[in-house]
This record gives structure tokens, sequence and C-alpha cells, in this order.
RNA sequence: GCGCCUGUAGCUCAGUCGGAUAGAGCAACGGCCUUCUAAGCCGUGGGCCCGGGGUUCGAAUCCCUGCAGGCGCGCCA
């Protein structure tokens, strides 16, 4: 029954499609219908579902209170342990205990997959995220990327796709030139293996200020971009130098968060590739020469044009994520590709989408632009590398772990791996900030939000979790029948809804790319267990209701762990 | 100027297909640890849901319009 097909919303408790079937006759309509229109009131007292009666009114020309008051005499299924009419509403309360059984029982069948469902088959969905650029730091602005990719490549594994991890670099391009321009003016003594990215941005910054003053150096920069675009041996293995040192630095982070890509194509891979696009944009007669360079005119779509060449012939952006896209068509055989990318490039990916369109591929439809909101600073000023006004994510993460190691220090100083137990607290609160509001939301960044570890957080989440198994240590091994009828009480009952929506949540999370969800149903879910906690006694009395408030103990702490771990974040047992 | 996005409590945000009395967290104030982890729980105060029209039995939600902020608008990425 908890299984009952076509539940496409989230937020819904089971038994749905119950109640349609038996009162949908009354009234004339389709059962999906009923089902659709089935909603949860405001608060619990009234009920665990509504049907408004408004509607049916004029239809049935008889008023809504009339109607609510005929439905409530249905006969109910069995999941229903009664009805009640209020105003024009028709009120169904669902057999608690029978909701108790059949989501504890499901959880403990299923673990960490607890809502895991085949909807991928198999098929593949590349996520293009983080996408880091070489020679800069890795700053708060691309936490977002890195945080929402990294949950949409977990949960799309978990929904039964094949998640390919993207890591679009940032590699290519004319600051490159100015990077090794400079290092050769001033490079001397520099090491760029173990200097890291802060001595490239001291060597770009400083760039940048003399040739303000030094036109000349503008041009230099031009003659080593050009050095490595021939494939100059110098060149390129400066730039290469450059590049591993990037990437080993920026590895560090990675591992902290627990993230690995399974491609590091970025766009200096594509520099071979894009010559075939601009052939087949030319063959198909949408490539137009104006004002010297080569664009695809999209005015009937009410945009700008598509620029693919420069005048001066160079490739640009869109090229080369147009390139970017057949590759990866043709390597992986999509289902769906995604972007990762903040929303400052709307109108650039509805370009060029459309430019794939207008080539004829019907696999345009499944590229999805998954944007996300700008990160500013809390204390005002925008995030520039080229200024120097950036918060590194490194210092983030470091001062996070130091935060809850503070508080370990105080609250549980007797634990062995305080260091390990710091790290997930921490990482996991600036993660977690970054996954609990809508994607579309800006974000000013604070230390003090960051780091803070109260109310809706990780470290909240974590201590429910740990919270759970201390409980959970200490019953030990009982193998008691549980007895649900212990848990018909508004307490538990909170608890039970919030765990029976989790897996229609994590479908409408993959559906609308929003992780956010996933991190809402959890604290809801962490909310209910730690009032329920306070006023419930988990071990006492006989073994039977033991076993049942153990049940939904284990339920709380195995779903806050599998939910986290999608969202990227660890649960330790003890902190 | 044009296009897109955002606007809900002092702050940060939820609010499902239009539904009943608009909800959380933080901050403030007041309570709760001899009992399973107090990184917790309970309570109090706090609202012109940006303004104005409209549609509807019913609007934070849909439509129109105005305002404020953000982003973008052919050869950067």
């Amino acid at each position: 029954m908890l299984h009952a097909k076509s539940r496409r919303e989230a937020n819904t408790l089971p038994f749905r499609a119950d109640i349609a079937v038996s009162i949908a006759p009354l009234l004339g309509v389709e059962t999906n219908q009923i089902e659709q229109m089935l909603e949860i009131p405001p608060n619990s007292e009234l009920g665990d579902f509504a049907l408004p009666c408004f509607t049916f009114a004029k239809i049935l020309r008889k008023s809504p209170v009339s109607i609510a008051q005929e439905l409530i005499k249905a006969p109910l299924p069995a999941c229903i342990s009664k009805a009640v009419a209020t105003g024009g509403y028709a009120n169904f309360f669902v057999d608690r205990v029978l909701l108790a059984k059949d989501v504890l029982t499901a959880i403990e069948n299923d673990g960490t997959s607890y809502g895991a469902k085949d909807i991928g088959r198999g098929r593949v969905v590349c996520i293009d995220y983080s996408s880091i650029n070489i020679a800069k730091p890795f700053h708060i602005g691309h936490l977002s990327s890195t945080a929402i990719g990294h949950a949409l490549y977990n949960l799309y594994n978990f929904m039964g796709y094949r998640s390919i991890g993207i890591n679009h670099l940032g590699d290519w391009g004319t600051q490159f030139g100015k990077l090794l321009a400079a290092y050769e003016l001033w490079g001397e003594g520099v090491d760029i293996e173990n200097g890291g990215v802060d001595i490239m941005v001291k060597l770009y910054v400083r760039f940048h200020e003399e040739a303000e003053k030094n036109p000349e150096l503008d041009d230099m920069a031009r003659r080593w971009f050009k050095r490595i675009e021939d494939g100059d041996e110098l060149a390129l293995s400066l730039f290469t130098r450059f590049k591993e040192a990037t990437i080993k630095e920026v590895m560090g982070i990675y591992d902290l968060l627990g993230i690995q890509f399974d491609s590091y194509a970025g766009e200096s891979f594509y520099n071979d590739k894009m010559q075939p696009v601009v052939d087949e944009l030319k063959a198909k007669g949408l490539l137009i020469l104006s004002d010297g360079a080569y664009i695809v005119d999209l005015s009937d779509e009410d945009m700008p044009p598509c620029v693919i060449l420069r005048s001066d012939g160079a490739t640009l952006y869109a090229t080369r994520d147009i390139a970017a896209a057949f590759y990866r068509k043709n390597t992986y055989d999509f289902a769906k590709c995604l972007y990762v990318v903040a929303y400052q490039q709307n109108l650039h990916f509805r370009q060029w989408f459309k430019v794939v369109e207008k080539m004829g591929y019907d696999w345009t439809k499944d590229l999805e632009h998954v944007n996300f909101g700008m990160v500013s600073l809390a204390d005002g000023g925008t995030l520039s590398t080229r200024r120097g006004n950036v918060v590194k994510l490194q210092d983030v993460l470091d001062s996070a772990v130091a935060q809850a190691r503070d508080i370990m220090e105080e609250k549980s100083p007797d634990l062995d791996n305080k260091d390990e137990v710091a790290k997930q607290v921490g990482i996991g609160a600036v993660v977690f900030g970054v996954l609990y509001n809508a994607r579309i939301k800006d974000i000013a960044f604070s230390f003090e939000r960051a780091l803070s570890f109260d109310g809706e957080t990780a470290p909240y989440l974590q201590y429910t979790h740990a919270r759970c198994q201390s409980v959970l240590k200490k019953a030990g091994n009982k193998a008691a029948e549980p007895a649900y009828g212990v848990l018909d009480n508004e307490f538990a009952f909170a608890v039970l809804r919030a765990l029976s929506k989790y897996p229609d949540t994590l479908e409408n999370a993959m559906g609308k790319n929003e992780p956010y969800l996933i991190a809402r149903n959890l604290i809801e879910i962490a909310q209910a267990y730690n009032r329920y906690y306070y006023e419930v006694r988990i071990l006492d009395g006989d073994e039977a209701n033991t076993a049942a408030r153990l049940g939904l103990t284990h339920a709380v702490g195995t779903v806050i762990k599998g939910g986290l771990s999608l969202l990227g974040i660890a649960a330790p047992d003890r902190m």
C-alpha cells in the first residue's frame, strides 16, 4: 500500500490513491483527479488529507458543506481510520499504526537505500560542475556549483542513472598569455610547484597593474598566448606546470569534500574539436558573416546573435561549449546533460542551446542549465580575483573545522577521533549552508553565518543522527517484535509523516534539480524526532514497545545519514 | 532602453496544483539537564506577504501595472 503507484507530488503521505478510489465514484470524477486535489491540512488536528469540495458545488448543485458531509460517509479504505467534514472540506485521518508499520518496515528493509528508485534505468547523465579556472583561487563563489553539482551527482546515481561528473576546467584563454609574460618578467625565484595559486595570482595582479602604465605588456601577453596556441614547447610546458600546480592544490579541497570527477576535460581539450562544428554550421547555412565575425542569427528567438568566430578567426566560449556538447553526446550518449553554472550565464546557455537545436539535433531538450544565485560578500563588495577581494574556500573550511574542534573540546572532550569528527561537522556546516535554500537565491557570504552550528544546519542533523546512534548503542540487540501501537501519538506521528515523504522528496528534488528539498525534509525529520526524544523516553517499559520506539529511532538515524550522504555530508556516530 | 530573476517577521529563508488561523531558523526575552548526547527541547514577543488594480467561492501563490534590488544584452569566460 505504501508503494502505491502514481504519487508524483512530494510532501504526501502514502494512502492517497486509496482515498481517491473510495470517494471518486461519489463525485463522478477520475480517481487521479481526486488524488491530485487531495491536500494536506494546515495542521494535523484537522486531518492528514483533505479534499476541498468548493469546485464541485456548481456541478453537483449542492453546497460544499453538504458535499463534504456526504463524502465522509463513503466506505473508507482500511488505511483510513476516520473521516470528518469541516466546513467545505472532507478530512481524512490515516491509520497511524499502519503508517508506522509500513514506513518503519520499509526503512528497516532498505536501509540507506530507502527512497531509491530505478528511474534512470542505467542511462547516463552528464553533470558539468565546479569547473574551476586554472591559476585562480578556489573561492566561496565556486562552492555553489561544486556542492550542488556533487549533490545532483549522488542523487542521479541514487535514482538509477549513471552520473558522469565533468570538471570543465577553465584552462584556455588570453589570461594565460599574461601569466606567462608575467612569469618571464618577474618569475625568477618563483616556485610554481610549491607556491600554489597564490603566486600565480600575485603575478597576474602585478601584470595588470604594470600593464596600465605600460601597454606593451599586453602585446607581450598576446605573443605568449600565441605560442601556447601554436604548441611552442617552452610555452606549453610552462603552462602545464601552472595547470598541474593548480589542480594539485584544488585536489586538497575536493578530497576534503569527498568529491571525485570522472573527467577533467576542460576548454583546452576542445581546441581541435571546434572546426567540425564550424564546418557543420556553415554547411547547414546557419553561419552568417556580420561585422567581420561569424554568427548564428537568433533574432527569430528574440535573442542577440551567438558569435561563433571572432573577426580575427578565434573561437569563443559558445563555440567551445557546443563542441563539448557534441563530444559528450558522442562519448557518453547522455540522457541528460546538466550545466551547474551561475545564472549570470542564462543568456549564454539559451543562445547556444538554440544553436544546437537549429542544427537539427533533438537532444537539445536534454541539455539543461542548472543555474544558481550569485555570491557576494555580506559586508559589501563583490568577489574579484583581480582586485584581490576573495574569500578562499580553504580558509572558510579551516575556520569551520577549527570551530567544530573547539566546541567538541568543550562538549565531548573524551571523544577519541576528534579531528575526524571536527572535519565532518565543520565542512558539513559550510556545504549545507549552500544547499539549504533554493538555487536561485543570491548568497551574501558571511563567516558568522557559514560557521553557525545551531538550528537548521548540518551539525543539527549530525547531532540528531549521533543521538539516535547513541540510543541504539545503549539499547543493544533486542529481538522483540515491535508493538507499533505505542507510536500512536502526535510526536511519533510527526516523525513518521516526515519520514514517509522522503521518497517523494528525492524524486521531486531530482526532477527540479533542487537539493534543498532534501535538506528541508531532513531538517523536518530531525526537528520532529528531537521533540519526540524530549517528550518520550525510548528505553523504557516492555520490550515490544521499546522495539517500536527503537525502530523509529533507527529509521530517523538511517534516513538522516542517507540524506546527508546524498548531499555530500558525512554523519559521525558520535560528536 | 530591452530581457530574465528576486522581493514574505529585525536578519536568513520555506510556503506543493490557488484552499482552512502565512511557517521555520537566527537574534531578543523567559523556562527545561540526579534519567537515552542541552550542538537539544518548550514558551513569549515580532507580518501592509513591496505598492496598486484585476480574475476567483477563495490569492503570498494566477493576470496586468508600478516600485526597489540583482544579472544580462555579438566578437571575455
